[in-house]
RNA sequence: GCUCCCUUCGUCUAUCGGUUAGGACGCCAGGUUUUCAACCUGGAAAGAGGGGUUCGAUUCCCCUAGGGAGUGCCA
């Protein structure tokens, strides 16, 4: 049987790195194994769906290579949910409830503070006839609830190994709400059944809600997938990310100009037993991946590894990937020897911009009081002729001689006077590409 | 409160009872660049604490501490 799996995010607002983790494992799975990656839109909660961030997050998926086989969303299956839902009250497992919202909650404390786990009572379930018919009176309409076995729910779950859910312990899961609005955890199971999901790929957060989901399947009929439940991601400082989702979002990554690589390399990467290292593209994480090597402890998301990552990608980006991004920066990096010598500095191509004023525009020279004098005499010694590159070694073994400086003492302040700045890449190479004209023009200003 | 998961260099991890506890990134040093960065080479760096089990525990068990998650008419 062919694997086939689903990424389920719900448009209720941009994807974060935490939601690319499961979307990128889910993706890397499948092309492993040949399978199908299916994005499904979890629009159900119509309230906070919105088309914006459908759309935003099928842009940031594409952007990040993680192309989907088919797609669909939940928003337009209503009908097959009904049917499910009425095939389950049938069965006698789909009861309605009618407390209120404030009501739930004030049993639910009321356990805690008595020491009990907050479980549903099924009160509904002791209700008569006389009592419904009152209760609706009173213009309430119930909530529909799930009504589970009892017994233990195992899984082999393929990252966490053997998995029980003792279905005791948890409360029966809402289903339908008040309003008749269906929550993700019917819909969700009918699409699997229908779409023919062979694993469920998702994050450590829903291992309660599969024991759950598993009873769904076998009452709907349908054998339940096999699941992997992946530890989820903690911030750098090894506390949750959810307080700052919104700097990992995906759309400001891309913003600030970070490679999708960087990022699929890093999520791929992490908490796992290879190296944290760049790959090239997709298919070669696809081709590394593999559950086992998925450790069970939450895995750490720090942005500065995901800096050095990108960095490694600028580094060893060829003129040609790079050609179209340089122009659309500034027509004059568009230059294979600019962005040979200037890619080393950079850690994100956009930084490629800086280098272009430094290279090609106008910079604010900064040069030490101790050296002003040495930098004024330096411009009459430069060589003759065009530059080239040796003009650097014979500018500077002419100062040597001059002035008796060396080392740092010599190169520092020429380089900062000539690009404004204390470092950079090879004087030698960037020497030729600023040119006799604006060298002296900047020296001439000190 | 209760349930589940986790704890090895700074970080991500390897080790499936006996190892000089290995690798990668970072860090430090050296080399190269007559400068910084980049690059190359080398180095330092770890079993949360306490009990067991065992001839022998990083490895198996228990307790404590710490971290993550769940316990929603969110997903």
């Amino acid at each position: 049987m062919s694997v086939k799996v689903r990424f389920a995010p719900s448009p209720t607002g941009r994807l974060h790195v935490g939601n690319v983790r499961t979307a990128l494992i889910n993706w890397l799975f499948a092309h492993k194994q040949g399978g199908e990656f299916i994005l499904r839109i979890d629009d159900t909660d119509t309230e906070r769906s919105t088309r914006e961030n459908e759309d935003a997050i099928k842009a940031d998926l594409t952007w990040l290579g993680l192309i989907w086989g088919s797609t669909f969303k939940q928003s337009d299956r209503f009908d097959m949910y009904a049917a499910a839902a009425e095939s389950l009250k049938e069965k006698g497992l789909l009861y309605p409830c009618y407390e209120t919202a404030d009501e739930l909650d004030r049993k639910r404390k009321i356990a805690l503070s008595r020491g009990r786990p907050p479980v549903y009572d099924r009160a509904a379930l002791e209700l008569s006839d006389a009592e419904v018919t009152a209760l609706e009176a009173e213009g309430r309409t119930p909530h529909w609830r799930f009504k589970l076995s009892g017994n233990r729910v195992e899984w082999d779950d393929l990252v966490r190994g053997t998995q029980g859910i003792e279905t005791t312990s948890v409360s029966d899961p809402i289903l339908i709400r008040g309003d008749g609005s269906y929550l993700y955890t019917l819909p969700s199971v009918v699409d699997d059944i229908e779409a023919g999901i062979t694993h469920v790929v998702r994050g450590e957060d829903h291992v309660t809600n599969s024991g759950a989901q598993i009873e769904i399947f076998h009452a709907l009929g349908g054998a339940a997938p096999a699941m992997a439940h992946t530890p989820l991601l903690v911030g750098a400082d090894g506390q949750g990310l959810s307080k700052r989702l919104g700097s990992l979002s995906i759309g400001e990554l891309a913003g600030q100009g970070t490679e999708p690589m960087a990022i699929c390399s890093l999520l791929a990467k992490i908490g796992t037993s290879d190296a944290v290292e760049v790959r090239a593209n997709l298919d070669e994480l696809a081709a590394e991946f593999d559950f086992e090597k998925i450790a069970r402890g939450s895995a750490r998301f720090d942005e500065r590894e995901l800096d050095q990552l990108n960095a490694a990608i600028v580094h060893d980006m060829s003129f040609e990937a790079a050609k179209d991004r340089l122009a659309a920066l500034d027509s004059r990096a568009a230059d294979p020897d600019f962005w040979a010598i200037v890619r080393e500095n950079c850690t994100r191509l956009v930084d490629a911009k800086d280098w272009v004023d430094v290279v090609f525009g106008d910079v604010a020279t900064e040069v030490d009081e101790a050296d002003l004098d040495f930098v004024r005499g330096a411009a009459a010694m430069l060589p003759e002729g065009e530059f080239d590159g040796e003009t650097w070694g014979a500018w500077a073994n002419a100062l040597k001689a001059e002035t008796g400086r060396k080392g740092k003492a010599l190169f520092m302040p020429l380089r900062k006077a000539v690009t404004g700045r204390p470092f950079g890449p090879n004087m030698a190479d960037l020497l030729p590409l600023i040119g006799r004209e604006r060298v002296l023009e900047r020296l001439g200003k000190l």
